[in-house]
DNA sequence: GTCTATATTTCGATAGAC
DNA sequence: GTCTATCGAAATATAGAC
């Protein structure tokens, strides 16, 4: 059930928002009472962490990747080589991918008030920052790097909905293409 | 008092997000009473709409230009030579962009729901889209271009505040040869 | 584990005085 | 134009039976 709560929970908040999805509406489209998902979780900000956290278990295998390998003379390459896994990954997860992004004020104002989960949350997002502030890379990389990662989230996770009419193999192909013309340059 | 409304929610909807921005907070900060707002709005979702407005008044020359000229031979390279009106466009209005990013959903919901206001948002969605599904556009091109958009407003944007070390115009710069060079191959 | 019923809080919105 | 006071609705959360 927890998982189910879980599933039902990620559509609304990719629908709505966090915000503007109350409880009652998880239990009914559960086809349960409001309070049979108390038992599951003590709040309701707790399936927004848990979702989380489902997040972060899937990019921590890259990250320590990574980090493991940073010290490698040029971190640009080394991103470089794990842009396919990277791309794989978005595919692989595009509603939590695009969860995250729709609704990153309210995961950083809950994720951000429980101390636990911070460091969580530090690993992820303080490892992005970690990458793009290292000192080896120019600012001009810098740019091209983020500009690579964000190009990725985009144009996969297709908020707006522009592509589609597009497959994601199709989509995947195109702008790995640009992400590595962006990063050879 | 009008126009002191809508930047203290532009604000604080930035901060926390619609949803989470009670009209009790926005009073708060200006200084009234809540029931003070309700002579300048209707209802809360107005204020939205106001903004929207705004937002909407400040992209309308540039689109205009570019329908105006899109029957020329290249899409692509039209937009190629109205992209230094757009990064000023963004760097001159980044906190109403920063506010549509990340309010996308609950001004869907709004703008979305009011007839009137729903052409305005067509005029603006629905230009970006026509621009994307030209038919003398490849499929090649068209992920070009929507990444090359993207990459000036995330990068100028910059939610994540990770070139927050970095003065807006070395960013435009910098953002700008990204963009020719993704337009240009 | 799930239910019904209810407590508690907060929000958007209105009434009416000044 | 702004205020105080208040209404009604909806949300989160809890109590206690089954």
């Amino acid at each position: 059930m927890r998982e189910r709560i879980l599933d039902v929970a990620l559509d609304l908040f990719n629908e709505h928002g966090y915000d503007a999805t109350s409880l009652r509406e998880i239990a009914q489209r559960l086809g349960v009472s409001k309070a049979a998902l108390y038992y599951h979780f003590e709040q309701k900000a707790d399936i927004m962490v848990a979702l989380h956290q489902r997040f972060h278990r899937i990019g921590q295998a890259l990250l320590e990747e990574f980090a493991a390998r940073s010290a490698e003379a040029d971190p640009v390459r080394l991103w470089l080589e794990l842009l396919d896994e990277f791309i794989d990954g978005v595919v692989a997860n595009r509603e939590l991918v695009m969860m995250h992004q729709r609704n990153s004020q309210a995961l950083r104002r809950i994720v951000g008030d429980t101390p636990e989960n911070h460091a969580d949350h530090e690993d992820m997002e303080e490892a992005l920052r970690a990458m793009l502030a290292d000192p080896r890379i120019s600012l001009r990389q810098r740019v091209r790097l983020a500009t690579s990662i964000d190009a990725v989230v985009s144009v996969l996770v297709d908020i707006e909905g522009y592509f589609g009419d597009v497959p994601l193999d199709q989509r995947a192909a195109l702008v790995r293409d640009v992400a590595r013309e962006l990063l050879a340059a």
